[in-house]
DNA sequence: AAGTCGGGGCT
DNA sequence: AGCCCAGACTT
């Protein structure tokens, strides 16, 4: 299968994306760091969720001498609720080589990129295309759906093999003096007219007449993916530990789901009332007051948590050396807590700041 | 090739 | 309740 009239085709998309592409804050201005850093949030991320996110990030870090030296906490702080934290902990990585490496700015070309932190093929395409107009494509979701409904190909988006072949069906076809042009409009269609989990708008779309999915009847089945795997199911006790105003957390290991993002006394299984006591007893907490609070399920990609929380007011610290107190203000502006976590925080800020009314 | 890693909005 | 999102990395 071949795209027909391969020239009308690209005029037809770039002449639609001039007129109807969406005004982004990363789009104005795009220098190589501010692509990268949109690129970087924008993985797996829909660009509603990044816009609150994306000034901010560049007015606290302006650059990527200043990346390259952030305090972690501040990082994962700016990151906080996003998710995938790795992307921000690699882009740090990345900040530091190009200090070291590269005068303190990111490779122009393709190859070099790809050997960064953090970029891979789609985004050392995306940036290389955007910020230096380097005509390579960048391969996303959006592009695999687009074309194999453009070309009617049941070949399952989610195997590499998929993806190489439609990199070098477009590295060929791109048009080599607009390739930041071409690679967002691919994107673009894909966003707004050939949208995932509903109906392809084609009575809208630019590119209906050149669409073998559309003129086939087939664009609503495609693209094809296997089923992924089903979700596992932990259950946990989140234990709000209170003491003269301030609150205990702990930062989570370096490695792993959440890595060190900070967190709450927690245990595995939903314990009763006489367990909690149990525990905390043995580890030399006075408890002076236990209550319940409202139970919540947290959704991840291939996890679930389903979690009992308690807040706990103590007499006594106990054995608590991995934990630390803090005030309300530093919850609020120094620890990144995950967003699994958000309404024990909340509840536990909003039960200190009536206490403190009363 | 399969598993890990977040969170949210839509169907 | 499942899907997928401007994916990358590890095993």
């Amino acid at each position: 299968m071949e795209i027909i009239n391969k020239e009308k085709w690209i005029q037809d998309l770039l002449t639609w994306y001039r007129e109807n592409a969406r005004v982004l804050p990363w789009r104005s201005e795009p220098t190589p760091y501010r692509v990268w850093v949109s690129e970087i949030m924008l993985q797996q991320t829909r660009v509603e969720a990044v816009k609150p996110y994306f000034e901010r990030f560049l007015s606290a870090v302006p650059d990527i001498p200043s990346l390259a030296v952030i305090d972690d906490d501040m990082l994962h702080k700016l990151w906080e609720g996003l998710g995938y934290y790795n992307r921000v902990r690699n882009m740090k990585k990345c900040a530091q080589v190009c200090v070291e490496k590269h005068k303190g700015k990111l490779p122009a070309s393709y190859e070099e990129l790809l050997n960064l932190p953090g970029i891979g093929e789609y985004t050392a395409g995306a940036v290389a295309s955007i910020a230096f107009h380097e005509a390579v494509p960048a391969v996303d979701g959006n592009v695999l759906r687009v074309f194999s409904r453009l070309m009617v190909s049941e070949d399952d988006i989610l195997e590499l093999k998929t993806k190489r072949k439609f990199q070098m069906i477009i590295q060929d076809l791109m048009p080599k003096d607009h390739p930041d042009e071409f690679n967002q409009a691919v994107m673009e269609i894909g966003a707004l007219i050939c949208v995932p989990n509903a109906a392809p708008r084609c009575n809208i779309c630019p590119l209906a007449e050149h669409c073998h999915g559309y003129r086939e009847g087939k664009a609503h089945y495609l693209p094809i993916k296997k089923a992924k795997a089903r979700r596992r199911i932990e259950k946990k006790t989140i234990l709000i530990l209170i003491h003269k105003h301030k609150i205990a957390v702990r930062q989570r290991p370096k490695e792993g789901l959440l890595a060190s993002l900070y967190e709450f006394m927690a245990y595995e299984d939903h314990l009763t009332r006489n367990q909690i006591q149990e525990k905390l007893m043995q580890s030399g907490y006075v408890i002076d007051k236990m209550i319940k609070l409202t139970s919540a399920k947290h959704i991840f990609t291939h996890l679930e948590w389903h979690m009992n929380g308690y807040l706990i007011l103590c007499e006594d610290l106990g054995k608590c050396e991995d934990f630390t107190w803090v005030s309300v203000a530093e919850m609020e502006t120094k620890y990144a807590i995950p967003t699994a976590l958000k309404i024990y925080r909340d509840a536990a800020v909003q039960w200190l700041k009536s206490e403190g009314d009363i």
